[in-house]
DNA sequence: CTTGACCTTCCAACGATTGGAAGGCTTACA
DNA sequence: TGTAAGCCTTCCAATCGTTGGAAGGTCAAG
C-alpha cells in the first residue's frame, strides 16, 4: 500500500500522514526502492486510531502517549483513564470559556436593534471603561 | 506615553502592541526623535476596545471591522448586530462541537475501570472499526 | 560614566493542518 | 518506445494569536 492508498483506507490525508512521521507520532515507513512509502492494515489501524483521538480533542502529545499505551498490553488501564479524564477536564473548561463569551454576546446582541441607526450597546460595552 | 506606559494602562502587552500595528489593527504610532512609539489616551482606549473583544473570543479580523464600525460615528447597529450574532453562532457551534467530544470521552471514561489491570474501554473504543 | 531598565527590529516558536513548487516514478495508452 | 497523467518525493510557507529571544540603541538615576 502507497501513501494515497493508506491515506483512503484510514481518511487521514497524504500529508498528514507524512506529518505524523516527521513528528514521530508514527515510524518512519519503510520504503520501495524508489523512495515511497509502504503501509500495511497495521499502520492504517493506527492511523485510524490517531483519527478517532483526534475527533475526541486529544492533542497529538496525548495521542503520542495513547498511542504507546495502546501498543502496550500490560498498561493499567488507570494511566488510560488518568489522561482521558484530564482531557476531559480540559474540554470542559474550554467549553464553561467559550459559554461565558456566548453569554455575554447574546446578552449584548439581544440589547441591541440592529437597524439603521448608530446607537449600539454592544460597542458602547467593548468600549465602556468599567466592566 | 511610551508603549511599556500604554501596555500598563491598557493591559495589553507591549509586545502584542506592537504586533497589532504591525498588521494594521491599529494606526503606525507617532515616534520621539529617538524612534521611541507615542501614545495618548485615545490609544489606550482603542487598546481596552480590542482586549475586551478578544474577551468575547472575536477574531482579529473581526475586531478590525468592530473598531471601524465604533469609530464611524454614523455606523448602522444592524452591522454591528450581524457581525456579533454570526460570531455568536460560531461561538455555539465550537461549544457544540466541544460539548460532543466531552460527552463521548465521559461516558467512555465512566466505563474504565482506572485500576491496574490493561482492559480499557477507552482504548478498544479508538481502536474499533466500528463507530 | 556606568548600570539597569527601557526601547527598537528581526526572527522563530507554539499546534495542527494545508498549500504550493520542483522534481522523480509508475502506469496506461498510442 | 514515447509521452502524458497521476502518483510520489522533499522543502518551504502559510494559517491564527501570542510569546520568546537576540542584538543593539536610548534614557534616567546613582
Amino acid at each position: 500500500m502507497n501513501i494515497g492508498e493508506a491515506a483512503k483506507a484510514s481518511e487521514v490525508n497524504a500529508k498528514l500522514i507524512r506529518h505524523y512521521e516527521s513528528i514521530g507520532l508514527i515510524p518512519k515507513a519503510t520504503r520501495t526502492d524508489a523512495g515511497y512509502r509502504v503501509y500495511n492494515e497495521s499502520d492504517v489501524h493506527i492511523l485510524k486510531f490517531i483519527k478517532r483521538a483526534r475527533r475526541l480533542g486529544f492533542s497529538m502529545l496525548e495521542i503520542k502517549k495513547l498511542v504507546g499505551l495502546w501498543q502496550n498490553k500490560r498498561r493499567a488501564s488507570a494511566e488510560v483513564k488518568q489522561l482521558a479524564v484530564a482531557h476531559l477536564e480540559a474540554l470542559e473548561k474550554k467549553i464553561r470559556d467559550l459559554q461565558e463569551m456566548a453569554d455575554s454576546l447574546r446578552h449584548l446582541a439581544s440589547h441591541c436593534q440592529g437597524d439603521e441607526r448608530p446607537d449600539c450597546p454592544i460597542l458602547q460595552n467593548l468600549s465602556n471603561e468599567c466592566c
